[in-house]
RNA sequence: GCCGAUGUGGCGGAAUAGGCAGACGCAAGGGACUUAAAAUCCCUCGCUGGCAACAGCGUACCGGUUCAAGUCCGGUCAUCGGCACCA
């Protein structure tokens, strides 16, 4: 009997679609339960089999949960605001929304081929009035709230994509979109205050059950560090210069300080400053290099010494030098440090070049070779002196700063601001208007959505202009507050926007009067469980994360964290085990697989390729190997017999697979919840036969995995409804060991025998059956028994001298 | 440099909480069926020695704890990921 895997799953495709069986019910008493895929970027290539992956991880977990009796949603959307549908459009000429019309229809199509169990019903796409609409309204409830601002700033540019990025697109100094070199360049920036809100997302971590290393990426991104900001002071000036440290115990052991090339307080004092044509000439160097190659570790330390420009130390009131130094970065801290070349490395190649003293401080190094920066008894520090705990002195000293108010505790961030504008097309526009009178003044909440005009020309402007700006009716507009002619804003949102609150359309996302009702918001929210790439556990989720706590703190959503929990896929390797690239040919596309092996067989192979978390390498032997399976499994019926309990042979077996496969499936086990079906398959046919109810069990214990032909099974042999809203079966504990058991016999722990007791043996005849053993006999026998050890039904361990 | 993870057969990977290493699958070899091939089914399959029963070795490397270590501890090496002149 030949499984005919194309006309079934077309069949039962068709099937659970007329039948709406994944289509979440808003109003529902039964529990919820919201599982979330990252959507995908509906790109020209297609599907990849790594959204396949990606996808089926909770697809298995939303079918089960479906069984158990939750009221499910698991959503899909479309992300599909971005680049490289714009480039794609220049190219051809074909409009971005066609592009993006034709490639959603594309995904669609594939998506539904695997037979994924989303609601279709709730698809949202990011390019659609009706969603951006609310991702505008969400931008000027933060300009409402002070979250938004602009600021001319050297920014990251990418000449080629003719485009500003933010630090996270550029990191390594390359563009994350062409990976040509990005350069700086002075610009308007719109930025989002996330900054504002890092201890928020900081504490919130403790609220949620992220990945261990989910986590430690999101706290070493937001880069908390506390320390003390300390005021310094300038000779023969009122001025204060002011620093941050997270190392206050050190305070006498400073000989220098270090500003920023751009230090703003240079230029106030340019006068007194009598080398200030060097400093000059020094920033101008400092201008060309790009943020990349000013943070590059390997090269040696340069600088400039201001002449005339004497610091002072605030707690023993020393003269120190003051330089100038790329090493100190203007967006870091207040832009100049203390320098402390005896504990610090940095400070300390700096000081041998440049011939400054160092201070020993902290007792423990070798000055001569290095800078120290371990424990150890403090000296040279006045009241300091004989501590040898790093803590107490940190303690001592924040107390002596503030005694005499020349200091105070602080903490300070990597997280930047989110420079949040693109001179893009295809993106949100930026609701806000310029006029002459009123400066900056938002698009007034009724006007929205402000609609991205249908142009014919989409090229970016020559100095790296939106395209917006040459079209006159969008440009042109009357200010909303004062009625005068006025300018709107050109630049559109980055990508990031609009990804940054779908989970939340998801909930409502035909609604026209808000984002979503607030009812069912408190229903379905937050996320039960999200699965993703790990490639988005930083930027679009420290993003969206700071979207939603914000839409919590003005009260439009009732829930402070939006995702419960957060797992990640590895990444799916072509057969030559290099990451899959279109340029080193070895792509897998999920439709051949489909077509030539039926979309059980894929679904069943992605997950069961190897550890889930992990990376692993396509291999189109092993998907025959799971082809294999499924055909096995269509042939049970050939000896199926009747009986509507398990058999005493497979009992054991059944109640020990469904334990296994249920606990597999919440633990991202997949392989091995797999690999327990196979087992038991091959139990199964060695048994020769196999009962109603227990092929019952088995096809629904695979349906999450291969839904189509475990469907087909259960129709054609008539047990009734379909599985897609069936039960998940029941196991017994007590059922779920065998009465007679195989332990293992060790003498002085080197196996030694294996012999057949009671499941419920206790040690005292367990250890004597083990001595009935000849094997065990020939070791023991004229030997002082020593230790006796059983470990319950496991094996026993006779010591012998 | 800092932080984190990983290292198991020819390959992907299993192994509860310190308790039989290699489940499951792939590949390979042998056999059955077939005119033949495909498909399917059966057997073998960590390494070394032996006809064999069996013996020795074996979870990156070195050492330790323990009756017992892939698992725990100390050190070394390698690979991957994140951060990075962050003061």
């Amino acid at each position: 009997m030949i499984y005919n895997f194309k006309a079934t799953e077309e069949k039962w495709q068709k099937k659970w679609e007329e039948a709406g069986v994944f289509n979440a019910q808003d109003n529902s008493d039964k529990k919820k339960f919201y599982a979330l895929v990252e959507f995908p970027y509906p790109s020209g290539a297609g599907m990849h089999v790594g959204h396949i992956k990606a996808y089926s991880g909770l697809e298995v977990v939303s079918r089960k949960r479906r069984m158990q009796g939750y009221n499910v949603l698991f959503p899909i959307g479309f992300d599909a605001y971005g680049l490289p549908t714009e480039n794609y459009a220049i190219k051809t000429g074909i409009h971005p929304r066609k592009v993006t019309d034709t490639n959603i229809e594309n995904f669609t199509s594939q998506l539904k081929k695997v037979g994924f169990s989303f609601d279709w019903n709730r698809v949202v796409d990011t390019t659609q009035e009706d969603y951006y609409k609310w991702t505008q309204w969400i931008f000027l409830k933060m300009f409402e709230h002070n979250l938004v601002f602009r600021d001319k700033t050297l920014v990251n540019y990418c000449p080629s994509c003719k485009v500003v990025l933010s630090n996270e697109d550029s990191q390594g100094g390359k563009c994350d979109i062409c990976h040509s070199d990005i350069v700086q360049k002075a610009k308007d920036v719109w930025y989002l205050r996330i900054t504002e809100y890092a201890d928020k997302l900081l504490e919130g971590l403790d609220k949620v059950d992220y990945l261990p290393n989910v986590r430690l990426q999101q706290e070493n991104w937001i880069g908390k560090s506390t320390g003390a900001f300390v005021n310094f002071t300038v000779k023969d000036t009122q001025e204060t210069l002011r620093i941050y440290t997270t190392r206050p115990d050190t305070l006498f052991g400073v000989t220098f300080m270090v500003m920023a090339p751009e230090h703003p307080m240079l230029d106030k004092y340019k006068d007194m400053i009598s080398n200030f044509n060097e400093v000059e000439a020094y920033r101008t160097e400092c201008a060309k290099k790009t943020e990349f190659e000013r943070t590059q570790l390997v090269k040696e330390k340069t600088g400039v010494k201001l002449a005339g420009f004497v610091g002072i130390n605030p707690v023993n009131n020393k003269e120190i030098p003051i330089f100038i130094s790329d090493y100190v970065m203007m967006g870091y801290g207040t832009g100049a440090i203390m320098a402390v070349p005896a504990h610090d490395q940095r400070d300390y190649d700096f000081a041998k070049k440049f011939g400054v003293d160092i201070i020993e401080v902290i007792k423990g190094g070798d000055m001569s070779v290095e800078a120290y920066a371990g424990d150890g008894e403090m000296v040279n520090s006045d009241f300091l002196n004989g501590l040898t705990d790093k803590k107490s002195s940190i303690a001592r000293m924040l107390e002596v700063l503030a005694e005499r108010g020349i200091g105070e505790k602080g903490v300070q961030y990597k997280m930047k601001d989110w420079a949040f504008n693109r001179q893009r097309y295809w993106g949100e526009p930026i609701p806000i208007v310029h006029c002459p009178e009123c400066g900056i003044v938002p698009v007034p909440y009724d006007e929205l959505p402000l609609t991205l005009p249908t142009v014919e020309n989409f090229e970016p402007g020559s100095d790296g202009e939106s395209p917006l700006v040459k079209i006159e009716s969008f440009v042109n507009c009357k200010c909303p507050k004062c009625g005068k002619d006025a300018k709107r804003e050109t630049d559109t949102m980055p990508q990031w926007a609009g990804s940054s609150w779908y989970f939340l359309r998801y909930i409502d996302p035909h609604n026209t009067e808000c984002f979503a009702d607030k009812e069912k918001l408190s229903y379905w929210g937050p996320v039960d469980w999200y699965n993703g790439g790990m490639e988005h556990v930083t930027r679009h989720m420290i993003y969206s994360r700071f979207w939603h706590r914000f839409l919590y703190d003005i009260g439009e959503v009732p829930f402070d964290e939006p995702y419960a929990k957060r797992t990640a896929q590895g990444l799916i390797l072509g057969p030559d085990g290099e990451k899959m690239s279109k340029s080193k040919g070895n792509v897998v596309n999920p439709n051949d697989v489909v077509d030539s092996f039926g979309a059980d067989v894929l679904r069943t192979y992605v997950l069961f390729m190897g550890d889930y978390e992990k990376a692993a390498p396509w291999s189109e032997n092993s998907v025959k190997g799971c082809k294999r399976f499924i055909d096995r499994v269509w042939n049970l019926q050939e000896i199926v017999v009747d009986g509507d309990e398990y058999s005493k042979k497979l009992e054991t077996s059944f109640h020990k697979t469904i334990k296994k496969v249920s606990e597999d499936i919440e633990n991202l086990k997949y392989n091995t919840a797999i690999a327990a079906l196979m087992t038991l398959i091959n139990e199964i046919y060695d048994a020769g036969s196999i009962t109603k109810a227990e092929l019952k069990t088995f096809v629904t214990l695979l349906n999450p995995f291969a839904p189509h032909i475990t469907e087909e099974i259960n129709s054609v042999m008539n047990f009734g409804g379909m599985l897609a809203n069936g039960n998940w079966p029941e196991y017994d504990e007590a059922k779920c060991v065998d009465a007679e058991i195989e332990i293992a016999v060790q003498v002085n722990g080197k196996l030694k025998a294996r012999i057949n007791v009671p499941a419920e043996i206790e040690q005292a005849e367990a250890i004597a059956a083990a001595k009935e053993n000849e094997a065990v006999k020939a070791m023991v026998d004229g030997k002082t028994v020593v230790k006796e050890l059983y470990v319950k039904g496991r094996l026993v361990n006779i010591v012998v001298k």
